[in-house]
DNA sequence: ATTCTGACGTGGG
DNA sequence: CCCCACGCCAGAA
C-alpha cells in the first residue's frame, strides 16, 4: 500500500512481501523489477534491515543460482533452510533444488 | 567530501 | 568445474 516509499528499502519490502508461499526469487530479479538495474546488492542490503519486520519473508530470496547466500544472516545456523523446507522447498547443501521450478518473478 | 563495505550479477580465463 | 575483476549504489565511519 505505501507506494510513497521514499526509501529503496520500502520498495524491496513491498516486493518481497508479495512472494507467494512456497515460491522464491532472486536479488537480481527484485533489483531489476525495481530499478531495472543491476543494483542487486542494494536488495540484499535492504533485506538486511528487514530484521525488524516479520512481514518480510527474506528467506524466500536467494541469489541467482538458488544458493542460500544469506542464511548466515538469520538467527539460527539453518533457520533459512528450515523455513524453506517447511514450505515444501527442497534444500541441499545450502542450495534450492529445482530452483527454476520454484522461481517467482515480481509482477 | 572521501573511503569502505556488502544477503549480487555478469563476463572472461 | 573454479577463480578473478569490474559494475552497481545506499549508508556508515
Amino acid at each position: 500500500m505505501p507506494e510513497n516509499s521514499s526509501s529503496f528499502f520500502e520498495k524491496v519490502y513491498e516486493v518481497t512481501g508479495r512472494i507467494p508461499y512456497g515460491r522464491v526469487t532472486s536479488y537480481g530479479a527484485i533489483a531489476k523489477y525495481l530499478a531495472s538495474s543491476g543494483s542487486a546488492r542494494m536488495v540484499g542490503w535492504a533485506l538486511n534491515a528487514s530484521h525488524s519486520r516479520d512481514d518480510v519473508p527474506a528467506h524466500r530470496v536467494v541469489n541467482r543460482v538458488g544458493l542460500l547466500s544469506g542464511k548466515h544472516h538469520f538467527q539460527g545456523s539453518n533457520l533459512m533452510q528450515q523455513l524453506l523446507e517447511s514450505e515444501g522447498i527442497q534444500v541441499i547443501e545450502n542450495k534450492i533444488v529445482d530452483f527454476q521450478k520454484h522461481f517467482w518473478l515480481p509482477e
